[in-house]
DNA sequence: TCTGGGGTCCTAGGACCC
DNA sequence: TCTGGGGTCCTAGGACCC
């Protein structure tokens, strides 16, 4: 627990709500007996990654994205959980709806975690601090989770304000006390640096963020590049200007799959693409929605990666097209890469827009020499459709491109997909 | 014992056009 | 025969976020 900085300043009207250790915070409730335990959603002594840690496994030195292993040697008493991903979803839902009964200025970034804008907000609810304690007493009392907020004058600041309130608390950062607040926390705080960046403003002398303000923009510039040293610099100058947004559409949709370390084979790889490409095309039709760059990613052994991307002329969504192109891509990607372990195949499409009643990319192929005046492209969009609307009635597995067997191994839950997938 | 899966944005260099 | 400069699009790679 942790006390709001005094004060009930009508500036500091954006909030930034986010859930504490959440899918592990979701396993305690669900379960007493891992209350006050170390717990590790994800992963296990033998492989995968930790997908979440408690705040007693994160006491330990246990993080997510961390492999299951090295947070087994951490913490021996570790308790590794499968996770209820349809229970986050649920939740996180619940928690969402707490929030929006507070504005519908309510901008949700991920599963755990939403900015309000509350400055229509406080002639009902009363100053931020009062809204933020409120949002935090309802999601306790009406779902049970821990939750902590940042408010501020900009958005940037109420996210910091929240880390830095975490766990379970309520920071409130008033108008004119910005700058004392930011000076003495990390440069690593601030959106966008990450270690690397935080290692090179080391290599300058720069730990905190009032440093970072007080270097000259150039000098930043000069060390992360034009765009990211502008931002950065601005951020730790407490310019942010970004305003609160409702909504907003995914620019590019992508599935991909960590695979067993195994030669690149052509028929492996080709059942692989087929399923991710499903994925990503299914879930460009179901919005309507098609996109002309596609995009593959293969990671071989010692986690090295390579891309290839094509634009096509017009945009594309069907499964046996996106299929046929990713092939061809990964295998410009491999071949390069001279005799090789492939241990992740990723497709995405960008360049989305959406989808008219026409099928545009009936045109990218070629018309079938046995069949004259026909457009192959006609089939494969009639195939789409019916394969559609069977799953659409009787399920997302009744029906499908592959043998179940082709399912790559150590795959994630569906559900778990689901929990990270934008909006279309 | 050796790292998930969903995304966003930026950069450099090359092709191409006017 | 040689040649400027700016703009746009594309590709590949990388940092970062949740």
């Amino acid at each position: 627990m942790s006390a709001a900085l005094p004060g009930a300043a009508p500036g500091a009207t954006i909030l930034h709500a986010d859930l504490d250790a959440f899918y592990a915070s979701v396993e305690q409730l669900l379960d007493p007996a891992l209350r006050g335990r170390p717990v590790a959603v994800g992963g296990g002594p033998r492989g995968g990654v930790v997908l979440a840690a408690s705040y007693e496994a994160k006491a330990r030195g246990v993080q997510g994205g961390m492999p299951g292993w090295r947070a087994a040697r951490l913490c021996p008493d570790l308790v590794f959980v499968r996770g209820h991903f349809g229970e986050y979803q649920r939740l996180g839902d619940a928690v969402m709806d707490v929030l929006a009964d507070v504005t519908p200025a309510l901008e949700r970034i991920s599963i755990d975690e939403a900015f309000l804008d509350v400055s229509g907000a406080t002639h009902l609810f009363g100053p931020p601090a009062a809204i933020g304690a409120r949002i935090r007493e309802r999601v306790r009392a009406e779902v049970g989770l821990p939750i902590s907020v940042g408010a501020a004058r900009t958005k940037h600041l109420a996210k910091i304000a929240s880390q830095v309130a975490k766990p379970d608390g309520l920071v409130v950062v008033d108008p004119g006390g910005e700058r004392a607040f930011l000076d003495p926390l990390p440069v690593e705080l601030i959106w966008g640096v990450g270690p690397v960046n935080e290692q090179r403003l080391a290599d300058l002398g720069i730990r905190t963020i009032g440093e970072l303000a007080r270097t000259p923009s150039s000098a930043v510039e000069h060390i992360l590049g034009r765009g990211v040293g502008q931002k950065i610099s601005a951020m730790a100058r407490d310019e942010d200007a970004r305003r609160v947004v409702t909504s907003r559409r995914a620019r590019s949709v992508g599935a991909q799959s960590a695979l067993s370390r195994r030669a690149p084979d052509p028929d492996g790889v080709r059942a692989v693409l087929a399923h991710l490409a499903d994925r990503v095309s299914r879930r460009l039709r179901a919005k309507g929605r098609a996109g002309r760059t596609v995009t593959v990613a293969v990671r071989f052994t010692g986690m090295r990666r390579s891309t290839r991307a094509l634009t096509l002329p017009v945009p594309v969504c069907a499964t046996l097209t996106l299929t046929e192109i990713a092939v061809r891509l990964a295998w410009s990607a491999i071949d390069d890469a001279g005799p090789c372990e492939i241990t992740l195949l990723g497709v995405s499409v960008s360049n989305v827009v959406d989808q008219t009643a026409v099928q545009l990319e009936l045109d990218l192929e070629p018309p079938d020499p046995w069949r004259p005046g026909s457009r192959p492209g006609a089939a494969r969009s009639a195939v789409d459709e019916s394969v559609d609307a069977i799953r659409t009635r009787f399920g997302a597995d009744s029906v499908g491109y592959l043998p179940a067997v082709l399912r790559p191994g150590g795959a994630v839950p569906d559900e778990f997909r689901e929990l990270a997938e934008h909006d279309l």
